[in-house]
DNA sequence: ACCCGCCGCGAAAATACCTTTCATTTGTGA
DNA sequence: TCACAAATGAAAGGTATTTTCGCGGCGGGT
């Protein structure tokens, strides 16, 4: 594969400690040109000057297009590659895109401020993504391991699950019982009150009982926790309020974040990210302890589902 | 005339609005990748891991070197080049520069592995948080803001706005309804098939409908999505594959992003991550442009819940 | 002032690289 | 098993890049 170095024609034989300039560097670029000017032509300053200026801009361009940008030719664009240490244009052009990608990360603009009426949608979706991210970090980092494993560990070898959610927890909870019963465990998600309760009375120790709410004040939520509870259930609050009244009927109490809420964004959104992140991790920690059953649980409920999928195959 | 069982839409998609991809993004390849890995040939996924795997050392090869190492062809590298969203080689070859250039600078997406089944909670839960927040960005860098927009613009102004989703997503369909109805809008979310198309054929000009689906071929969510659009209502498809069938009947297109899954974590996961960040921008955005009627909505419906909260105030 | 030789420069030829076409192979459903 | 369609690579066909080559400007010598 002779191709990158040694354009020169076969006959010359290349010198062997030939001092090759420098190893193209990213970053270094401005730093390079700088060096470079002075010993540099009028034509190959200008070519030089344009690409530092705009690396984004002189990468999207072929030698001819910077070469008409620059008011020049492509051999005096190659040249300037040349004198700035890669083997030609194409590798600059690389180097450039590099650069351009570098700068284009590291100007994160951070935003901070909240979503406002007539931010563009641009920015809510950088703004909505950055606080998610920033709720989830923070609930990871909030967690307490070994209420985790606790309720992991209930939830494994209960004989039924029962999770209580209204309103937007309401959906988390589905979720949960959803996946909990993929992998073969009885598990059943509650938004109405009253059927709640009554639920609720009939577990008894080696049941696992899980409240689901934001403020921790939930009444709807409370009170089929408190039954359960008082039945010798296990019980469990994810909460964004460990000091809320929810975890007095709680055995374990897995704490969620909660981002900055604003008027268009209500903290139902953050708090629900954090929820779905909670369970997930009891998700997953009650899978592995169950594996043996789980995994082909898993697979036999993906393969039934596929006859609902339209049959042109995509590979 | 057709058969009734023929999947042709009587309404025809204006042919300009040919679909366009996506803008060719240097951080989100990686994600790209995945998104589109399932509807690649096997030639063409071992090119597009291989250029996933090592962007710094791929972007030095030439076609022809980067069909060497894959040992395919250089008609190949092409192809996956625009199948990953770029015009040709060259553009992916600068894309693949300017994420080497990235992650070498500490923006490293960093490979993290897969959850296995003796992973301790600790590591769980971080993987976890570290795919979720991935999944966030990846979505968030692949949407398509003209989409986006257009997909407010229509809902802003809807009568009616029907939501179809089963399964995961059904639940992701619901979120979006409760939070539009608690801005005053008109919206629904059908997770039985049946009353959804009974539904949908209610639709008309003017209207919205939104199918949820990961997989874009989910027949119980095409089925009503179709009936929609050949009833003239504006269509949105929210899906993980923008080839799949489902876009078909879709005006608008909004491509979430999966990450890598595993047999203990689901496509599930990070596909509802993905879709919720989704269905909140479009929801912020509905809010932004109703903010007339959403923001006194928004503030009474807080407060009809409040006397749902137990008493004992927090703090 | 004029001529001479050197250097920067660009036009165009030569080459390398990328893209497209097309025939072959491979897989798939009847 | 056959027929058909998709997938694939070899090679032709185009672009982009590199190299060659000679023109023209400029300074120094006579």
């Amino acid at each position: 594969m002779k191709e990158n170095f040694s354009r020169r024609s076969d006959r010359v034989r290349p010198a062997p400690a030939q001092h090759r300039p420098a190893p193209p560097e990213p970053g270094a670029l401005a730093a390079k040109v700088r060096t470079m000017a002075p010993s540099m032509t009028r034509s190959m300053q200008r070519v030089a000057e344009t690409v530092a200026a705009d690396p984004a801009g002189c990468a999207a361009l072929t030698v001819t297009g910077l070469a008409e940008r620059t008011g020049t030719s492509e051999a005096t664009v190659v040249r300037t590659a040349r004198m700035l240490g890669y083997p030609g244009y194409r590798d600059l052009r690389l180097a450039l895109a590099g650069l351009a990608a570098q700068q284009a990360s590291g100007a994160a603009p951070a935003i901070t401020t909240d979503i406002s009426v007539d931010d563009p949608l641009t920015d809510v979706i950088a703004k909505l993504t950055q606080d998610e991210r920033q709720t989830l970090a923070d609930t990871a980092g909030a967690l307490d391991i070994s209420q985790v494993e606790a309720a992991v560990s209930a939830m494994a070898s209960a004989r039924r699950i029962d999770v209580y959610g209204v309103g937007a927890s309401s959906l988390v909870a589905q979720d949960l019982a959803q996946k909990l019963l993929r992998i073969g465990l009885v598990a059943h998600a509650h938004a109405d009150p009253h059927l709640a309760v009554t639920n609720a009375v009939q577990l008894r120790a080696g049941d696992v009982a899980i409240a689901i709410t934001h403020s921790g004040r939930t009444v709807d939520v409370i009170e089929p926790l408190q039954a359960a509870f008082d039945h010798g259930a296990t019980t469990v609050a994810v909460t964004g309020r460990p000091d809320g009244e929810v975890t007095q009927y709680a055995d374990h109490v897995l704490t969620t974040s909660t981002a900055r809420e604003s008027e268009l964004r209500p903290a139902a959104m953050s708090s629900r990210t954090s929820q779905l992140l909670v369970i997930d991790c009891l998700f997953i920690g009650v899978a592995q302890r169950t594996y043996e059953t789980a995994a082909p649980a898993l697979r036999s409920s993906y393969e039934a589902l596929a006859h609902r999928h339209s049959p042109r195959d995509v590979r």
